[in-house]
DNA sequence: ACCTTAAATGAGTTTACCTCA
DNA sequence: ATTGAGGTAAACTCATTTAAG
């Protein structure tokens, strides 16, 4: 039951781009080493109070979701005041690189990032050693669940960005009482999640794809049979009805299928290599689509 | 038994700093 | 004194794997 809401939780939050977009992002040619470009959809995780959980821990009482967070470690670490307001107004950028080299860009950029790291292994010393006490096997890795509102408040932060910068970090792991440690690496997995199911889609997307256009060739070959077949036999294809889909051109006796060549919104490379003016003429006439002007201007005049 | 996911590990990259010619 | 090249360490990300719940 805890599993399936899981589930559906990540279901919603993964945020599958699955509109009907032509190429999935992770497609596109743009920057393919880039982190996910698409917008995430902003599915509130949160409670339906929205922004904050009520009736945590069965105990009825509702309060602000930044204090009533407490699971894995008491709140001993000495709390850097304003530090998550910081973070939360901090404008989300490029990525972590940027974030970090905007940092650590205004001098003392070493001693800025180790007072940083400092900052980083006080409070990961300090939640150790809580953590540590409510371990009871020596050297085996406990693993921990995280709680549905930790969870949720991990979601909120992803969905502003997927990566963290260090102070990003200490912050939220100071909000949710964690060791930073563990907020990196459940963007790490978070990010490592999304982009498995990006391409599980982007690969059902491109089978869909792959069977479509078979079938298009497929089609199209049969009925290049049929007009061959018919050109071999001329009172037969002077008595018949034209094909549907297929046309052909009176003066070159090429074949056009207005379903898939050219059209004024979407012009294709024309059947026509070199182009006579009666071709221009005629070819409004046998064109099975009426042609723009804009149409008949793109075929090129032969010099 | 299987699935989800927290955590560990290793490789690769970037950045700041240091040394030296 | 300045500068560019090369080396190094730290910090980060990602891919992969392990194992707990």
């Amino acid at each position: 039951m805890m599993m399936m809401m899981e589930k559906e939780d990540l279901a919603l939050s993964l945020g599958l781009n699955t509109s009907t977009n032509y190429f999935p992002p992770s497609l596109s040619l743009v920057s393919p080493s880039s982190s996910p470009s698409w917008p995430m959809p902003s599915h509130r995780l949160l409670g339906p109070s929205g922004g904050s959980i009520s009736n945590v821990g069965g105990a009825g009482e509702t309060r602000p979701l930044l204090t009533m967070i407490g699971v894995n470690r008491a709140p001993s670490v000495a709390a850097t005041a304003g530090k998550v307001s910081d973070v939360e107004e901090e404008e989300e950028e490029g990525g972590a690189s940027s974030l970090n080299s905007a940092a650590s860009s205004v001098g003392g950029k070493r001693a800025e990032r180790h007072a940083l790291a400092g900052d980083d292994h006080d409070a990961e010393r300090a939640c150790f050693r809580v953590v540590s006490d409510e371990e009871d096997g020596e050297g085996s890795r406990k693993k921990l669940r995280l709680s549905k509102d930790q969870s949720a408040v991990l979601e909120e932060s992803f969905k502003k960005h997927s990566t963290l910068n260090p102070k990003q970090k200490l912050a939220l792991a100071e909000q949710l009482n964690l060791r930073p440690r563990q907020v990196e690496v459940w963007f790490q997995n978070r990010r490592a999640r999304t982009k498995l199911k990006q391409t599980e889609v982007d690969c059902e997307f491109l089978k869909k794809c792959c069977e479509s256009l078979t079938e298009e060739n497929r089609r199209l070959q049969k009925e290049v049979q049929e007009l061959r077949a018919l050109k071999l036999s001329p009172q037969l294809y002077m008595q018949m009805t034209p094909p549907t889909t297929l046309t052909m051109c009176p003066s070159c006796e090429r074949v056009s299928n207005p379903a898939t060549t050219s059209s004024p919104a979407n012009p294709q490379p024309s059947v026509h290599r070199q182009y006579s003016n009666h071709d221009r003429q005629t070819a409004a006439s046998w064109a099975p689509f009426p042609l723009e002007p804009l149409f008949l201007d793109s075929i090129p005049q032969r010099s």
